[in-house]
DNA sequence: GTCGTTGCAAAGCGTTTGCAGCCTA
DNA sequence: TAGGCTGCAAACGCTTTGCAACGAC
């Protein structure tokens, strides 16, 4: 990830805008408003050049491709609407995790995810 | 599902006897013990058929392949090891996750993982 | 014997890679 | 101008599907 390129500027740009986490497809969808003969390939290219500089944090959701957001940000989880499928970033941490740990086990990290409906979706209801 | 073969026997008794969540390529290539020219096609067949029934349930893991579990279970969420990558089945569930959903959102489920390493790797490390 | 099921091979689909040409520094 | 970067197309790995043969009932 030596150079500034159109297509860098124009993935960077679109992911930093987003607010919330974007899929490849998603990412090249928009980012071909900057750079019009952007590639599938680069979008790939990009994303895993960035999450090795630690740019960018991959969110790994149950049964989904994976999606990308950029890495400043504090340790939090994740919300997808089950109705739009959208995925919402939410703060907190579930406090007791660690007696659940078998024991003999050690605990190094975890993973949540909330399902539900979102405000618009359940408005819609 | 209509018919009892000697392939769905043998996918059947491979999970039944597994006791964790085994991926599609571990289904096959553990029930080609008890039944030779099982296909893999069939495997995938038969798994999405016992999901359908409600007898297996699936397992996602962010970024892994789906793994199959007899879905007679209570509630329960897993724990796997970074060392060996094998999955455990832990019992309870995170007690405060309801506060963390943002005003206007349903929560209907949750999900977790945890990650770190199991009894036998640290006692290898 | 019927027709649900199987194994094989081909097709899909999302992701990665090879390569010639392009463009940043 | 050098060589990192891009777009295209082919390759890949996992999963699904089409089809003729098989075998449970």
């Amino acid at each position: 990830m030596e150079r500034d390129t159109r297509q860098r500027r124009a993935i960077r740009r679109v992911i930093e805008e987003a607010g919330r986490p974007l899929s490849p497809q998603e990412v090249l969808k928009v980012a071909q408003v900057h750079s019009q003969r952007l590639g599938i390939a680069t979008v790939y290219r990009t994303l895993k050049g960035l999450v090795e500089e630690g740019w960018l944090a991959q969110v790994e959701l149950p049964g989904e491709p994976p999606r990308y957001e950029t890495a400043a940000k504090a340790h939090h989880h994740h919300f997808q609407c089950r109705a739009c499928g959208q995925v919402y970033e939410i703060e907190g941490c579930p406090q007791n995790v660690q007696p659940l740990t078998p024991a003999g086990f050690l605990l190094e990290g975890h993973y949540m995810v909330l399902y539900g409906q979102c405000a618009a979706c359940v408005q819609a209801c």
